[in-house]
RNA sequence: GGUCCCAUCGUCUAGUGGUUAGGACAUCGGCCUCUCACGUCGGUAACACGGGUUCAAAUCCCGUUGGGAUCGCCA
């Protein structure tokens, strides 16, 4: 058997939605764990609706997610794509008008001259007749009268699929990769527009099947909303004498449980995830549960997917998308799977945005990320933890300032100003583990306090305050470690200056 | 309404005939503690309903109810 052929064919309409990542993923999962090819298309036949700048957004987004395509566009004007390019459906309409033209010849598809508007008006005719709000009718189908017609007329025509005999019992079926046997009464079904009267551009159930069955696709996976187009797709490749693929239909995800989730609904682009920081793998390890489960492990790198993903423990039921769970996962990514050095690259760019212009490999950065990465559930919030590590000077939180730098505590922060200069270790002066080194600097810190009669309740905050401007971050020694001994001192003697010249405040 | 699909805590799920029905997020409370987090311990909380089959059903069958998808010369 030949290896499994699977593609991801997103209609350029916006940017990457999260279902279309949920549906591109479980492609390329199964094309990486079987060996097989993952093939990208574009479904750009909607000229009114397709832009390049989304055919971009949706490239961009897949390469950030790390989804990468052996067959398809390797950007927005990649006219070839591979072996069986062109990859963009708008440029294609030859081979479609040949494939109708075929099927009209062999009497599985007619040339239908009735216009849009005749169809228009015989359904309100028969809504009409029945007595009913032309919305209102349902169950009905418009019967071209040139279903069994084959003359040739010169006026424009709409390629029509004859979509079963008018008496037909049959039910077609399908053994679904996810969802079971699929049994499905071919008289349900409507005589399809192929091609329309006014356009060369292909409707989306024939551009479909015609590329998928040129492209040699053996696996469609694809989400729930598609299986009413399923049988009418097998009548395709019966009609073209092709071999079926595999279906595969995938659980919806939903706002809530009655409404899909839609455009509107907040963070459904996968750009937004990627410019609030989320981790690629932390969104996949979120978006992968929508159909698919390993026990109760919730975190997982493209690498683990691959080697645990199968199809017997896909799951059928919808999914309700929670924000907060998402972010969630994204958290434990970042304090629990994520490496140092990989936080290190991705947080340049937020910290950037702060405007911070750190570089790779700055000696704070991984001892800073060490100590914030328990603590941000972003990128965003990590550069955001990090922030006063790399300015010359930090921000001083000035309500803070106000409770905590007084006159009172202006000897103590200038005497552990003193204790940072002889205790706290250069990078060069110490090696190994961040924490081998914090903890003996906590100890001494601790000790010294004692020696000062100082109460690390009392005088913590203003310390902390003095080497972030902040009252919220990492403990007190690993703060001087990441800061050194200069700017640790440097900033404990600015604070002990500035909390002498404070007035005392009249309560 | 026709056709198709689905059904375990609020949410995502584990569970494949015998479990005190487990985990995670959220939530509530305790602990830890130099702040905020993290961590940790514990609490509240679910098999939609009704019939079968079986010694035994969350698990198998049927029905009901509830929810979703779809019904374009869109994709």
């Amino acid at each position: 058997m030949s290896k499994p052929r699977l593609r991801f064919a997103p209609s350029p309409t916006g940017s990457l939605h999260i279902g279309g990542a949920r549906t591109a993923l479980f492609n390329w999962l199964w094309a990486r764990k079987s060996g097989g090819t993952f093939v990208l298309r574009v479904e750009d036949t909607d000229v009114a609706r397709n832009t390049r700048q989304s055919v971009e957004a949706i490239f961009n987004a897949l390469k950030w997610l790390g989804l990468d395509w052996d067959e398809g566009p390797a950007h927005a004007d990649d006219a070839a794509g591979g072996p069986h390019g062109p990859y963009f459906q708008s440029q294609r309409s030859a081979l479609y008008r040949e494939f109708a033209e075929r099927l009209v010849r062999s009497g599985h598809a007619y040339r239908c001259y009735c216009t849009p508007e005749e169809e228009v008006e015989a359904r309100r005719a028969e809504a009409a007749r029945v007595g009913v709000e032309v919305d209102k009718l349902v169950g009905w189908t418009f019967v071209s009268p040139w279903r069994d017609k084959t003359a040739e007329l010169d006026k424009p025509y709409a390629i029509k699929l004859k979509a079963h005999a008018p008496d037909s019992k049959e039910l077609i079926q399908w053994k679904d990769l996810v969802l079971g046997t699929i049994k499905i009464p071919a008289n349900s079904l409507r005589d399809e527009v192929l091609i329309r009267s006014s356009s060369p551009m292909p409707l989306y159930n024939f551009g479909c099947v015609v590329d998928d069955h040129t492209m040699g696709i053996t696996h469609v996976i694809r989400g729930k909303d598609h299986v009413i187009n399923t049988p009418t797709q097998i009548l395709l490749y019966r009609a073209l004498g092709a071999e079926l693929p595999t279906f595969g239909h995938l659980p919806m995800l939903m706002k809530d449980q009655s409404t899909k989730l839609s455009k509107r609904d907040g963070a459904v682009g996968v750009d937004q995830y990627d410019s609030q920081g989320y981790l690629p793998d932390g969104l996949l390890s979120y978006l992968v549960r929508f159909g698919w489960s390993f026990g109760n492990e919730e975190l997982f790198t493209k690498a683990k997917l691959v080697e645990l993903f199968d199809w017997t423990r896909v799951s059928k039921s919808d999914g309700i998308y929670d924000f907060n769970k998402c972010r969630a996962i994204n958290q434990k990514f970042i304090a629990k799977v994520a490496t140092v050095d990989e936080l290190a690259t991705r947080v340049l760019p937020f910290l950037a945005k702060r405007g911070l212009a750190v570089r790779a490999g700055h000696p704070r950065l991984a001892d800073a990320i060490t100590t914030v990465k328990h603590r941000a559930d972003t990128l965003a919030a990590l550069a955001d933890e990090m922030d006063f590590y790399f300015r010359a000077k930090p921000e001083v939180d000035e309500s803070a300032a106000k409770q905590y730098f007084k006159p009172e505590f202006a000897a103590a922060l200038d005497a552990l100003a003193q204790f940072a200069e002889e205790n706290v270790p250069t990078r060069d002066e110490r090696s190994g583990a961040f924490a081998d080194a914090k903890a003996p600097l906590d100890e001494a810190l601790r000790k010294k306090l004692t020696d000062l009669a100082l109460d690390m309740k009392v005088i913590g905050q203003p310390v902390r305050l003095a080497l972030s401007g902040r009252i919220a971050t990492p403990d007190l020694a690993s703060m001087m470690l990441v800061l050194g001994p200069q700017v640790s001192a440097l900033r404990l003697r600015e604070a002990a200056a500035r909390s002498r010249s404070a007035t005392v405040e009249n309560p």
